[in-house]
DNA sequence: TGTATTATTGCAATATTGTCGCAATAAATA
DNA sequence: TATTTATTGCGACAATATTGCAATAATACA
């Protein structure tokens, strides 16, 4: 299944790339600009969460949010991380901090999803 | 708002007592033998968390599950662990494993919901 | 350049989870 | 027993996310 640029795939990825946070799909629909169909939107989003572009976070509210991934070679974020909704501006972002635990071999693990609900230091201060 | 005792708040914690692990609305409603309204369940799951009696886990499935509370006090849970839901018997259990972070201190912690999500160690044998 | 292949998209329908209003029921209290 | 009101059942509703299908368009190739 060869990928095929097109400008919907760019524009969704141009989107996450400057807000720098974690977006839903619905946040992506607003700040887009072009009018895209929700449901292409969270194809798009599968899509590059599949090829490793998105990392996808399901928040306590429920929903899911997808940010850019940053290479773990890259030193700047650990492969699992922590991340910090905020309940007044409504956004998400990845923490620097890294995720850990020890658990016996016998488990599998697959995923790791790790929300730290709150105010953010942003909105705390007002 | 006095609580009242009735037979329903009685036989959906009775499951999630016996049961020992996090469940959803759905497993509970499939286990616990009487009829109960779906609705109901819900409505007695949020006020059990309400009084401190449950507590609820939104999985990366991005459904909720509730588990009984162990008191910290008696050390046997810490309040923030990492649950760990496995994706072959569709269980969630609370893990030991306390949830350490650092962040700076301009952030309002309200939640923390952390899960592990892959196989567990019994249905890794089989 | 023109054509064939098929990945991508829009649209509507669908599934799932969870909440809410309202009237009926029943637990607690006197 | 009578009163108060917390709880329940029911249906409707909201929100999120996915899917089938036909139309569109990106890509490869003659
Ligand atoms: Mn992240
Ligand atoms: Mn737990
Ligand atoms: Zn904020
Ligand atoms: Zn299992």
């Amino acid at each position: 299944m060869k990928r095929r640029n097109t400008a919907t795939k760019e524009a969704v990825l141009s989107v996450l790339q400057s807000s720098g946070k974690a977006m839903s799909q619905g946040a992506i629909e607003k700040k887009i600009g072009i009018d895209i169909n929700r449901a292409t939107i969270y194809r798009v989003l599968n899509r590059y969460c599949d090829d490793g572009v998105l990392h996808r976070i399901v928040a306590d509210d429920g929903r899911q949010y997808f940010a850019v991934c940053i290479k773990c070679d890259e030193h700047l974020k650990p492969l699992h991380h922590f991340h910090f909704r905020c309940e007044k501006c409504e956004t998400i972002e990845c923490l620097p901090e890294p995720v850990h635990f020890s658990l016996s071999n016998d488990y599998v693990v697959k995923r790791v999803n790790c929300v730290i609900t709150g105010i953010c230091k942003d909105c705390a201060k007002s």
